[in-house]
RNA sequence: GGGCUGGUGGUCUAGUGGUUAUGACGUCGCCCUUACAAGGCGAAGAUCGGCGGUUCAAUUCCGCCUCAGCCCA
């Protein structure tokens, strides 16, 4: 095969790999584990650039891990449960949830969802994802759902969840509570209001503006920005509002704009959402002027029952009767919107479930400390938003597709009665109760219409995974998991979620590290959006380029920051591919079988092979640092510039002869090597070289199962001595190139001069047979002679050595005569006396002299590098 | 507004308190050398975002500014 057929090749591994079950997890060995809390693929069906890098990264680390000896723990899961299903659902039906039965509603959604689940499981197949399908979970089944409502009874049992209220964003013509996603925000006109407040005890007014003149009667607080001239003088005192008659205070706050309006805001604790910041900062009342149907509460006293917009009309009409409303100005304003709708969100207070977070906020960052992350500084995320947080976690939501909460509430007193943790799963909307009445005072119980917010479920995966109140053994066995990998924008929800509820539940830390990786952009660096019509489906460039590639352009995102998408390194890397799969092709003439270390090995052979152990090492601890970036681009390096550049080149002439023990050694190591080494990026490729070239000689059914190869020593000598080799050789092939000479073009004699053409010795017949040379002579010394053309001062040296005198040094250094100062310093030292006195010593080490030859040969051109100089007879 | 991160040839990217600052893509020139022209050899191209500071020495460390990304407000 003389061409690597993508398409073809990375097809049939597909197959095979489903067939032979490479990756399943074995609950019997010993093995160390390696397990994975894998993201579950949200079941929204298509495949993003994000996803298609994010899951590679991860199967890096399987792969990689597997290749180790451990017992890999990779699941296969898929997440169904939350807000965007249910808006892709009404989307597609063409209704709103509120259309149908609340039953038949969640029906939809599930059969949305595992609509998709098929061709996902197809897209990481040919991605090459190694993930174990027999250990396959979903998190709308029963089976996943029935943990997230028992570890909320624990909670409840520990008093750790409680029943509270809470401000939330409520659209009041869908009566219905909304998520922060589910807010669409749109630029509106308003009117901002100037309107006359009493100061108390003064017959002085205070004009304050705002929009929402409606909201008087719940108003709490008055605030002037502390450095604001005109108004610093109110701090302190009491102002009365108009029309309610309320006295309210005036306080001093930088969060106030003095440029906005008069420079005088009031707080209504609830008129938009940073109103939320002043009732958490100043602990005020939270006090409601709207119901849930957008109508005004008695507190508005005459305008009770009014819409919103009839309340606001009738104020300001009766604050201009009265003369106190100043004047009206447009206001452009970025208002809360219903996706739904499109009307106006408000804020209210209803009752919610809340999880205690705040108490325990030392614990998380003490877990996190616990925790290897990569990169470091995203633990300074987590801290920074576990300082940050004020509330405990509201887990209640008003919506249908997602885990009900297991409780029933008495309709006559409110008491409370959850599920037995033994009849989990259950659903309060469909599922009686564990007891008939309430046990308080007998009333009627009604199952709770409330389900958890989708955190919940998604923030016990690590006790999912691990068997959790289903197999003791298994959970000693399997937790804390090894890996979560996740991006950085959910740090804040799925990571920190996630370590609250595990350490609630267990006391302990729930994976031992937490790799983050960053965003695709689009090509342009800006975030890829369907509205900027810059999105890039992975699909035909899977389709075109196959998952190696687009596993290799994973590759080349490190952790911890966004990468630009750039098709150019897809491309790249089939370049890469064919590049070696020819190498492996051509290595593959050199061996006949595989060889145990041979007694001789020439300079070439040990140069190649230690430098490829150092590439194991390398690479070794790079993978352990989830470093794929520098893995991928150190292996590609080693292949292409070390081995197929100059080693391949070195030896052909060796290859062709044949019969050459060290030779099929050394093609063996590396070849096999590489290929293992290349097996966690491209494993496609890995296993069509494998195939093709190892597997009788080693016996291994998939390189994917053999182990990953071990660093052996490192023989510097060589690696001086072989590197010379292979400068002299790409010398003379350059030298070629630069007088147009075919590169096999045949030269008479090359010379060899210098005090380390000795390395040279033994490695004659691979210069001549590479360079197509009649004759090499190696010399000490040769009949030319030796120039210094100049000197360049050693900075490194010079500068820890003189410090504040260093200058002068470099000065005299480069001011002197090259020739002198090396006949000088041939000897011994110089002293030099310094502009302020004091003297210093200058000798060999501080110096670095570049030499030149003089030539007297008429036919003799000369190269001189790294300590010899060449001399090519054409 | 706050936290974190990044700004390196035309484009993207690696890396470092001290040689001539890494590589890729692109551009230009040469070469069909028997694994590979999706290759090889070579060239041009960077005041390492800006301004200060620490240091004998800063692209690297510190501060401020600016632009960008994510999260939060």
């Amino acid at each position: 095969m003389s061409e690597y057929d993508i398409r073809e090749q990375e097809a049939r591994w597909q197959k095979k790999w489903k067939e032979w079950e490479l990756y399943k997890f074995d609950f019997d060995s010993d093995r160390p584990v390696y397990s994975i809390d894998n993201p579950p693929r949200y079941a929204s069906g298509a495949l993003h650039l994000g996803h298609a890098t994010g899951y590679t990264l991860i199967d890096f680390a399987a792969r990689y891990h597997r290749m180790k000896g451990d017992n890999v723990f990779f699941p296969l899961c898929f997440d169904v449960n939350g807000t965007p299903i249910e808006v892709k659902v009404e989307k597609e039906r063409g209704i709103t949830k509120l259309d149908v039965e609340r039953h038949e509603f969640i029906e939809m959604c599930r059969e949305f969802a595992s609509r998709h689940i098929g061709d996902m499981t197809h897209q990481f197949e040919i991605l090459g994802e190694s993930m174990d399908p027999s250990l396959y979970y979903q998190t709308d089944a029963e089976y996943y759902r029935r943990i997230t409502q028992i570890t909320f009874l624990k909670m409840l049992e520990k008093e750790l969840v409680y029943k509270g209220e809470f401000p939330i964003n409520w659209c009041p013509r869908c009566m219905t509570a909304l998520a922060d996603a589910e807010v669409e925000y749109k630029h509106n006109m308003t009117k901002l209001n100037y309107v006359r407040f009493l100061i108390e005890g003064e017959e002085e007014f205070a004009t304050i503006a705002t929009t929402r003149p409606e909201l008087l009667p719940a108003c709490q607080l008055i605030a002037v920005h502390p450095d604001d001239e005109k108004n610093r003088h109110l701090v302190g005192k009491m102002l009365i509002t108009p029309i309610f008659e309320k006295k309210v205070r005036v306080i001093a706050d930088e969060a106030v704009d003095p440029e906005y309006g008069t420079g005088i805001v009031m707080i209504c604790t609830i008129g938009d959402k940073e109103d939320l910041n002043w009732v958490h900062k100043y602990n005020l009342p939270i006090e409601m002027a709207i119901d849930q149907e957008g109508k005004m509460l008695e507190n508005a006293g005459k305008y009770a029952g009014m819409s919103i917009g009839e309340a606001r009309a009738a104020i300001i009409e009766d604050l201009k009767k009265e003369g106190l409303l100043i004047k009206q100005e447009d206001n452009e304003q970025n208002v809360g919107l219903c996706w739904r709708c499109k009307t106006p969100i408000e804020f209210l207070q209803v009752p919610q479930w809340f999880l205690k977070t705040t108490k325990f906020k030392e614990d998380i960052k003490r877990i996190g400390d616990e925790i290897n992350w990569f990169p470091e500084f995203m633990k300074v995320r987590l801290n920074e938003w576990t300082d940050s947080l004020g509330w405990d976690w509201v887990i209640s939501r008003q919506r249908y597709f997602a885990t009900p909460i297991p409780v029933w509430h008495c309709k006559e007193c409110g008491h409370i009665v959850p599920a037995k943790e033994e009849d989990c799963y259950v659903d309060p909307t469909l599922d009686k109760p564990p007891v008939e009445k309430c046990p308080k005072c007998g009333g009627e119980l009604e199952g709770c219409t409330d389900v958890f917010d989708t955190w919940m479920d998604s923030s016990i995966s690590p006790l999912y995974n691990t068997f959790y109140l289903r197999d003791e053994e298994r959970f000693e066995k399997l937790y804390p998991m090894s890996l979560r990998p996740q991006g950085h924008d959910i740090i804040r929800t799925w990571a920190f979620y996630t370590i609250l509820r595990e350490y609630l539940l267990t006391g302990k830390k729930p994976w031992e590290n937490i790799m983050i990786h960053g965003f695709i952009m689009a090509p342009d660096g800006t975030p890829m959006h369907a509205s900027a019509g810059n999105v890039i489906d992975p699909l035909p460039i899977l389709d075109e380029y196959g998952g190696d590639a687009m596993r290799y352009y994973a590759s080349t995102c490190s952790l911890g920051t966004d990468h630009a998408f750039r098709l150019e390194e897809v491309k790249h890397a089939t370049r890469f591919m064919q590049k070696f799969w020819n190498m492996q092709n051509l290595m593959s003439k050199g061996i006949k079988k595989r060889r145990e270390e041979p007694e001789t090995l020439r300079i070439t052979d040990r140069w190649i092979l230690s430098s490829f152990n150092r590439l194991v090492g390398k690479m070794t601890e790079s993978m352990d640092n989830y470093q794929f970036d520098r893995a991928m681009k150190d292996l590609e390096f080693f292949a292409w510039h070390r081995v197929a550049d100059h080693y391949l080149e070195m030896v052909k002439h060796r290859i062709y002869a044949g019969n050459d023990e060290a030779l099929e050694y050394t093609l063996y190591t590396i070849g096999l090597g590489m290929t293992k080494l290349l097996a966690p990026f491209m494993p496609h490729l890995a296993e069509s070289v494998y195939q093709e070239h190892y597997v009788e000689l080693e016996g291994i059914k998939s390189v994917h199962i053999s182990p990953w190869p071990e660093a052996r020593e490192i023989d510097p000598d060589a690696e001086e001595q072989g590197e010379l080799v292979k400068d002299i050789i790409s010398e003379i092939r350059s030298w070629k190139a630069s007088r147009k000479m075919a590169l096999g073009a045949e030269v008479k004699t090359v010379e060899i001069i210098g005090e380390k053409a000795e390395y040279l010795l033994g490695s004659e017949r691979d210069i001549a047979a590479t360079v197509k040379a009649a004759r090499i002579i190696l010399e000490k010394r040769g009949h030319t002679e030796e120039r210094i053309s100049g000197a360049k001062p050693v900075y490194a040296a010079i500068g820890p050595e003189f410090r504040q005198h260093a200058q002068d040094v470099v000065k005299f250094i480069t001011e002197s005569d090259p020739e002198e100062l090396r006949e000088a310093l041939k000897t011994g030292k110089i002293t030099i006396r310094f502009p302020d006195g004091e003297t210093g010593e200058i000798t060999k080490k501080h110096v670095e002299f570049e030499r030149t030859l003089v030539s007297h040969g008429v036919d003799v051109d000369s190269i001189s590098i790294n300590g010899v100089v060449i001399l090519i007879e054409k």
